[in-house]
DNA sequence: ATTAAATGTACAAGGTTTTTTACATTATTA
DNA sequence: TAATAATGTAAAAAACCTTGTACATTTAAT
């Protein structure tokens, strides 16, 4: 488990697009994508940006503050 | 240069914390608050969500986005 | 002017994030 | 049902973040 639990999926289903196109719209791979949907590890800060503008919302909406460092 | 600008000392002086006071505050290192602040390179997003909540502020407004990633 | 505190910087080591390639499984649609 | 799209997963390598130690410079206090 990881310090950030996130809403990607969530939102990125409301919004119809797939791993694939947030990924490009992101400029990632479709895996970075899809481990940081299954909590495998958290995105960047810049990468945390650039999800928040792709899934219209912001980083402190999209990215719940957890317990554990 | 770094995908993300910050307000982090501009906010950690207005609480009169010190570098190693606001480090400690995070549990990170007194360098790694000095090369942020310095846009040496980005937080981690855990990192930066501990950074928002020790200045009292959000992640959003701690760090502006910029251009480049 | 001296001392102490705070900040800037460097470098190597260790940990974490991201990529690429590749294949397996699950859902969707024809 | 068969074909296709979407998602899950793995492993090695590259890139990036953080630490510890150490010293130099700047700022503040005495």
């Amino acid at each position: 488990m990881i310090g950030v639990q996130n809403r990607i999926q969530e939102l990125r289903k409301v919004k119809k697009l797939t791993q694939d196109e947030i990924a490009k719209l992101c400029n990632v791979s479709r895996q970075t994508i899809n481990a940081i949907e299954n909590n495998k590890y958290d995105p960047s800060l810049s990468l945390a940006f650039d999800l928040a503008k792709s899934l219209e919302t912001t980083v402190d909406e999209l990215f719940n503050e957890r317990k554990t460092r």
